[in-house]
DNA sequence: CCTGAACCATTTGTATACAATAAGGTGGGC
DNA sequence: GCCCACCTTATTGTATACAAATGGTTCAGG
């Protein structure tokens, strides 16, 4: 993680998320490489990265652009990723050893105790839940399915208004998590991939909504 | 398409592909360079693309090796693709409109004539088969849906095998083509995604068949 | 004033040199 | 004779210089 490369990449990355650099501008090779203050050689290797993530695209001339997600782009995500964690639950439900069940157990104890905190504490929340889904994704042996997710899961969108998330929000997700335990516990399969499915699918209702929201702030103080 | 870049790109994907550079041998950037008469920069810049295709894996040193497919990950792949270009195929049923359903008739019907030949033009069915499935995508409008494909079609194994499909595996999978366009032609999505999806699990079968005769094949001549 | 072509600036692609790192072999010590 | 440490070597990572290509701008001509 110390490499050049990989500090442009979490750099740039991190510029992306944080709306420092703004969807749609073009970002040069150069001027990137300043600030992230390592060499051309390694921005454009993270560039490649990212641009296989889909948080930067290219037009026919090359050139590099922060890419702008449109609400369809983004349930176009979603759907995907509903359909591939459900997918990797099921295969995961069918495959899971009592020691990985453990580990998902004490992950969502570590979720449900951010959440109690007073304000909920949400990067905790985030990080539990991230790592939950990793290991089922770990669970689910499939490699190329894991590769695919990978991509997917850090949607940039997610991370700018996961704050926005209440209590009862945060509370839920960990109610789904437990149903998704006792369906690995019993490996049932059918069960484990409609939970993550709908899991998933509320997710993205919940996100709609906070961006449907926020973009009336937006509208509001704009005009 | 001229660009080093690229000419190391198509370069060291058809020796993986041909078998030149056998699976699980390590590939050094700088032997792989002068084979392609460029520099290590461009060969780099290929070998970022091919590992994400998976075609090339690292080692935990970054060290790159030519990929070695057991039957469980193509199988793995193979899943996939049923999953994903079912979804492509329900999406696309839902959005097509007539000029894109022509272009998918033509298409077919060059697959047909490169069936009917003596002998069976295979290179011919593979062409007009990829771009059946490549319309498909399009009209499916979902952008990462068709980036996750993309990695997933161009399967090495295919290519080496396709060639012992006989005419009956050929035609057959022409008739499943022709039914996918009846499902389009009604905008019926379920019928669609279910036609592809076992259109893709025979194609799985069919090539473990293969497969499983060129095992013994190789087993026979080799004891 | 509009059009278009040529020029210049900006940006990306490629090559090469050098630095860092990991693997493998070799020698010394136990 | 075996094991560990060190050194050598092979391989990848990074920086920089230069080449190619693209896009915008400006100036000339209609």
């Amino acid at each position: 993680m110390s490499r050049a490369s990989d500090r442009a990449y979490s750099g740039i990355r991190s510029m992306i998320l944080s709306g420092e650099l703004p969807a749609g501008s073009q970002i040069g090779e150069e001027a990137l490489a300043e600030r992230c203050g390592v060499s051309r050689t390694p921005v454009r290797d993270a560039l490649r990265r990212l641009e296989s993530e889909l948080l930067v695209k290219r037009n026919e001339a090359q050139r590099s652009f922060v890419a702008d997600w449109s609400l369809d782009d983004i349930a176009d995500g979603f759907e995907l990723r509903a359909m591939l964690e459900g997918h990797a639950a099921r295969r995961a439900a069918e495959r899971i050893d009592d020691e990985t069940l453990q580990r998902l157990r004490r992950c969502n104890i570590e979720i449900l105790a951010a959440i109690q905190t007073n304000p909920p504490d949400v990067t905790g929340f985030l990080d539990g839940n991230r790592e939950f889904h990793a290991v089922i994704l770990e669970a689910a042996k499939s490699p190329r399915l894991a590769a695919m997710l990978g991509a997917l899961i850090e949607q940039p969108v997610v991370w700018r208004t996961a704050q926005q998330y209440g209590r009862e929000a945060l509370r839920r997700s960990h109610g789904e998590h437990e149903e998704l335990l006792a369906a690995f516990a019993r490996h049932d399969g059918d069960w484990a991939q409609s939970v993550m499915t709908s899991h998933i699918r509320r997710a993205f209702h919940a996100y709609a909504d906070a961006h449907q929201g926020l973009a009336a702030i937006d509208a509001g103080s704009g005009s």
